[in-house]
Formats: C-alpha cells, structure tokens, sequence
RNA sequence: GUGAUUGUAGCUCAGCUGGUUAGAGCGCUGGUUUGUGGCACCAGAGGUCGCCGGUUCGAACCCGGUCUUUCACCCCA
C-alpha cells in the first residue's frame, strides 16, 4: 500500500469534540421541544430504493441526489442499446438504491407502508443527516442534518399554532431574543394572483415578489412583465409592495378589502388569523410572528400556511421553516393524507449561537476530575478511587500510563479537565487525595468523600 | 449546471521580474524542573510547495488539465 494523503469527500465536514458538545446541544434542546408538544421519534434508513426518490423533488432535485451502484457486478445487466439510449436507461439498470434527499419522502412513505399501524393524528418528528451533490458553498454541505417535525392526518390549525409555539420555546431555550417568525399563507398568494387579474400564475408571481428587499420595485416589475404579466396587473400589485410599514392587524384589514373578491384568498386570511388567534389563547409571544405577504417558499407542495424564521442581528438565512401541505402521501397511492410540518436547520442555527456568542459555556460533556499517579502502587488504587468516582456519577478518567507526573497534567490542562486528583506515596500513606483546583491553582488534601462532593458542587450546575 | 476564485509545515500565512540547502508565528517533542499543568528560556522534529503534464539551462512562481476551497447565479437547509 503506497501512502496517500487522507481526504473526505467534497462537501462534508468531520465534527470535533468541542463542535459535538455544541451540536448535541442543539439536538438536545430541540428534541426536548417536540417531544413537550407530544412528538415522537421516528429514523428511516440512509438509503431509499431510487424508485421512492425521484420525480418527488423536480428534474432538478433528481440531478442531486446521490445514487448508490448496485452490489455485485453493476454492470452486467447493461446492454450496448442501453449505452445507446443515454443516461437515465443505464442509470436505472446500474443504482437501484439512492442516499435520502431530505426527510419528508421517506416519511411519506413510512405513512404509507405503516398506514394501518399508525393512530392519525400522528406527530412525528425526525433529526437525521440527508444529502444532496449540490455544488457546496458556506453553509451548504453535501451531507447535512435536519431536525423535522409533522403532524399528519388533520386539517386542524392547531397544529400551526402549536409549531409557532414551539419555535417560541426552542428560541427561548436558545436564548435567542432578536427574531422573527414569518408566516404567511398559499391560499392569500392564490388570492393576490387572483385580484391582480393573473390568476393561476402566483408561482411565477412569488418567484419575483420573492427578491423584492433583494433587488427593489423595479426590478421585480421588469421580471413580471418579462413572465407575461400586463401593465394593469403589476399596477394592482403595488399598493401591497408598498404597504411594508403595517402590524399584523393592519394587514389583514388591508387584504379584507384587497382580496376581497378571490374566495380563495378570503379563506386564507382566515385561516391566517384564526392561527394567530389559537397562537395567543396558548399563551404565545406574538411580538416574534410576523404576518409577511411576500413569503413565498415551497409552492410546489404547501397549500396552506407557510413559515419561515429569520433571527435578527446575524447575516444568516433562515433557520427554520415549513408549512401545510395536502396530500402528502398520494404519489404513494393513499389519498387524502395533509399535514403541516416544519425543519429546523441545526448548521445555521449552530452558526447564529455562534454569532451571538450564546452557546452555553459549561461543558457539561467533559471529564470533572483525573487521577494523576506517581507509579503502580497508587496507580492500583487509584483504579478503585476511579470507580468510586464514576459509582457517584462523576465523569473521571485515570491517566492510563505511568508517565512523569509533568505529561499527566499537561494531558488534563489541554483536555480542560477541572480537577486533578493526585495520588503519590504521601496520600497512600493516609488514605487521601490531593485535590488539585486547575484553574486557581488551589491544592488541598482530602478524604474520597469530600473530593466527590467538592468536584460535585463545582461542576455540576 | 454556468461564471469566477483558492491551494506552501498540524494551523494561520510570508516567499521579489523564474535563479543554490523554501521561511515566520502559533502548535508539537525534549530539556531547564525525578511531587505538579498554564508563564519564561534553550534545543529539536516536521514540507516530493494539491496532483498530473508542458515551457525553460533552471519552476513554489509561467502555461494546460484535474482535484480541492471560497464566492455569485440557479436552487435550497
């Protein structure tokens, strides 16, 4: 074997101890939250059959998604006609398997193939990394984590409620003060489309109106005509463009009267408002929810509310959205099925924590105290000191070597280990510890019953 | 997928218009200190200059390709 440099591949990240610590912070606050809301826990493999993948994300969608070449002699199965007849004969006879590309299809099928084991409505929420051979850049991986959480099977806004109050407590827990909960609703861009004479184009309609604060008024307009849009139209456009400064009170009585002849749009205010107002009867802060008539994401399947969050003061994307879908499970040939659901992106929110500097401090994931020995004899009863450490619930390791007692505090001053017990012929002598206090320096000598509570009460928080 | 951009020690980076043995800081190892980490001082190890090819008497430097990084577009978390 010739040595190689080692490498990953293209788009994926290893994560250290420190950013592990941070992650699963992350993971772990937002777990709490779903399961408070009555979530449970659901993980789907790694690979789906290619079959339950493509055509669920467009032509585009299906060019990333990472194809796995069958066991064996891939091969053999292909034919010369099939090298004639291009790519995707070939592809389709070579990869019957692909990596998941996000974490709803494989939760839609599940839905299906247990259809008659689940109790609907079910909530069910999902944290697992997907990946997708996009073309990498910051803050877009080729393998990255997402936290999903749905509930299927009702038509009830509840739902919608309950997921702004848990994006509520999740930030709170956070303690990310300065953000926004965008929400805004399909049937009210259906509506928009409707009243401005455009009707059925608010796709194309919301792809522009999309980059309003990103390239202004103008712009947007030259692309609307450029889509086919008439002078009369865009001009009945503008009033909401140029509406920004409202609340969400002001809002809605401006589209009672704006869309008041689009029943579709009618219905969507609606539903917007009875949200909110379940919203504040469970107690929600709703000085964080921000009715915005642009927000626009994915058209392809909401069909009813849509959210998005934007946190104040860092130059970050959003770091969750979502939003109501009908049927959801129909292209697996059980009807009928909606649901509303909603992703945090952990790779953003860790660089938002980050940003702020709010990341918690203690480390609650290292070892609180190490044994330092001077040779075997304290080496073997430090073994039993050990397990008296780890009996009481202390994170404690013993340094496995018999090495200068110099190397043995160097390893637990870079590992940022707090507490140091050192055990040498003195403290063998007397049956003690001397506990050594890392970051003051402080030494003292002690019975194993006052060093496990000393390194107790100033660790553990 | 389109257009740019980056690559030199473990890390951050110098390296002149192409010219001997490629440097610094930090980190690492050892020592000053055989019962004590951080600080200081001393010494040392570590690089086929991303990879392949070309131009040249001579390439880290110029040219082509490839991989990688970053950025914009597209799309998205």
């Amino acid at each position: 074997m010739s040595k190689q440099k080692p490498s990953i591949p293209k788009g994926m990240r290893d994560f250290d101890p420190t950013e592990m610590a941070r992650r699963n912070y992350i993971f772990d606050t937002i777990k709490e939250v779903f399961k408070l809301f009555g979530y449970q826990q659901l993980e789907t493999p790694a690979m789906e059959n290619l079959s339950t993948l493509t055509g669920k994300y467009g032509d585009e969608g299906d060019q990333l998604l990472f194809k796995v070449l069958n066991s064996g002699e891939f091969l053999k199965k292909v034919s010369m006609d099939d090298f004639r007849n291009g790519e995707p004969e070939v592809l389709s006879k070579i990869a019957e398997k692909g990596l998941r590309y996000d974490l709803t299809v494989p939760f839609a099928r599940y839905v299906v193939m247990h259809q008659n084991e689940i109790t609907f409505p079910f909530k069910r929420f999902q944290m697992q990394p997907v990946w997708r051979a996009d073309r990498p850049q910051r803050g877009r991986y080729r393998e990255f984590y997402q936290c999903d959480a749905d509930v299927v099977g009702t038509d009830s806004l509840i739902c919608e409620a309950e997921i702004l109050m848990m994006i509520n407590q999740a930030f709170a827990k956070f303690g990310i003060m300065d953000y926004a909960i965008k929400i805004n609703n399909r049937k009210i861009l259906t509506g928009m489309a409707e009243v401005i004479g455009e009707k059925g184009k608010e796709g194309d309609l919301c792809v522009a109106i999309d980059k309003l604060d990103k390239i202004g008024w103008e712009k947007v307009s030259e692309e609307l005509f450029q889509k086919g849009f008439s002078e009369a139209s865009v001009a009945a456009l503008k009033p909401v463009l140029e509406m920004q400064e409202k609340d969400n009170k002001g809002w809605l009585t401006f589209f009672k009267e704006y869309l008041a002849q689009s029943t579709t749009g009618m219905k969507g205010l609606e539903e917007l408002e009875e949200v909110l107002t379940l919203f504040s009867m469970m107690g929600g802060d709703e000085a964080h929810v921000v009715f915005d008539p642009v927000l626009a994401r994915g058209l392809s399947y909401y069909t009813g509310a849509i959210f998005e969050v934007k946190v104040g003061g860092v130059q970050i994307g959003s770091v969750s959205g979502g939003g109501r879908y009908d049927n959801l499970t129909g292209v697996f040939g059980l009807p009928g099925i909606s649901g509303v659901g909603f992703s945090f992106g952990v790779d953003r929110l860790y660089d938002v924590l980050d940003a702020l500097g709010i990341f918690p401090v203690q480390q609650k994931e290292s070892t609180q105290i190490m044994l330092a020995c001077f040779g075997e004899k304290e080496r073997n009863k430090g073994l039993n000191i050990l397990a008296a450490f780890r009996e009481a619930g202390l994170a404690a390791e013993i340094y496995p070597e018999l090495v200068k007692i110099k190397k043995q505090f160097n390893y637990a001053d870079k590992k940022n280990i707090p507490f140091v017990g050192i055990l040498g012929a003195e403290e063998l002598a007397n049956d003690s510890i001397s506990l050594k206090n890392m970051k003051s320096g402080e030494q003292e000598t002690l019975s194993l019953e006052s060093v496990i509570s000393k390194v107790k009460n100033s660790t553990t928080k």
